[in-house]
This record gives structure tokens, sequence and C-alpha cells, in this order.
DNA sequence: TCTTTATATGGCAATATTGCCATGTTACCA
DNA sequence: TGGTAACATGGCAATATTGCCATATAAAGA
């Protein structure tokens, strides 16, 4: 592959290819939230969540503030919201195209 | 998960995660290509670069057109460009934080 | 200091993704 | 009709991701 590097923008991009991530960001997207709030939304066990939330900070989508016990976390990047409104798009678009003919 | 379902946008995003689609979304940008081209663009084997289309043309990312032989390929939407400015956005966010202390 | 609570991490089995080889399909041409 | 070129697909081994259990770490209170 002669290219540049796309290391770090798909880092970002696995970030975002899974379901309960997803679910976290477009949370997030209102308030922050600790981690075990976090774990009763997405209704998994609680390292299993941990884990999520340390693919989407390493990835730099969120950063986490100590209070106490808990750690809050929030989105870093306003940006996130036409991220998730171009995939809506994608996918509107992909309902009205399999109304009519496949294209290919 | 008590959540929406985000099935379809968990699939576009996931498109996006590799280089090597990566890199063909980024250059189908600028004009459509056939796939003799974005194979040699990639420099995997022709079927790696065929199953690569085949996820991106599923995820409703790029359309194809035959002419002839050759099949040509185009996005489908132009918000993919911010779909990229945004990634730029968070991966130029980190390095930039990555200079000051880590924050959690 | 000892406990408890909240979060993070190690380990590992189940599952999904990736990439090559071989082969199938379609369109064009002799 | 046979041959060839361009693209797609089946199969399979290598690799990566996922999710749970067990456990580590850190902060607060008794």
């Amino acid at each position: 592959m002669k290219q540049k590097n796309y290391t770090s923008r798909v880092q970002v991009a696995k970030a975002l290819a899974h379901p309960s991530r997803m679910l976290i960001l477009d949370t997030l997207q209102e308030k922050e939230l600790r981690v075990s709030e976090l774990t009763e939304l997405v209704g998994a066990d609680q390292s299993t969540v941990s884990k999520h939330i340390a693919i989407l900070r390493n990835a730099g989508l969120i950063s986490g503030r100590k209070e106490g016990l808990s750690v809050f976390y929030k989105l870093t990047c306003p940006c996130i919201q036409s991220f998730f409104d171009c995939l809506e798009q994608v996918v509107r678009k992909n309902i009205e195209n399999s109304k009519e003919e496949i294209t290919v």
C-alpha cells in the first residue's frame, strides 16, 4: 500500500464500529455520565463496558474526570454530531435506494 | 442493551475501519475509478480489493457503474468529506493533548 | 488499618475479520 | 462457439475483536 498512513483515522473509525460504543457516544452527546451509569445503559458486564470505554478513550473520542470513586466521561469533540449525521444520511440513502432497483 | 438499533450505523462505521478501505474512499472523493485502478492503488490481491469494495458497497458508501468489462465506483454521498474532517479533527486534538499531560 | 465501592486490567474461549488462492461469472471479440 | 479480460465469490488459515470471570487498583469511610 503506497499511501499516507491512516493508522489514527482507522483507530477512530474502529472505535465507532460497535453498537455498545455507538450507544455510549450517542448518550454522552447529551451529558457526561459515570461508568456505573454507562454500564447500566449498555447492559453488559462492568469489565466489558470498561474495556469499551478504554477503546473510546484511546481513540481520543472521550475523556474522563475523576470525582471521588466515580469517573465521569464526556465527548472530547462536538464534531461527533456531524459524524452521526453523516452516518444517518448514508443509512437513509440506502433505504431509499433499496426501494428502487439495485444499482450494483 | 435497551437501545435503538444501531445495526446500519455500525455497518457503515465498520466499513470505514480499515486502512485500505479508508484509502479507497479518500481517493474516490476526487474521481470515480475502476476496480483495476483501485487494485493497483491498494496494492493487494484483486480478490482482496474486490472484497473491500463489496464491504463499502454493502454499507452503501459507494456504488458501481458498468462500462464494458470495467466497473467504475464512486462515492454515493458527498457527506463523507465531513466524516474525514471530523476524523482529522479528533486525530489533531489527540496530538495536542498528548503534548500536555494525560487526562485519564 | 480494614472494608467497601467504583473502575480498570489480565486471561482466555468464542466469534469475526482479513487476505490469499482457486474458481465462477459476465462481457467482448475473433 | 471459443478465448480472453475484468470483476466477484468460495474456501480456508492467520489474525483481531469481543465478553465474561477473576482480580488488581484507588478512593473513601469506619
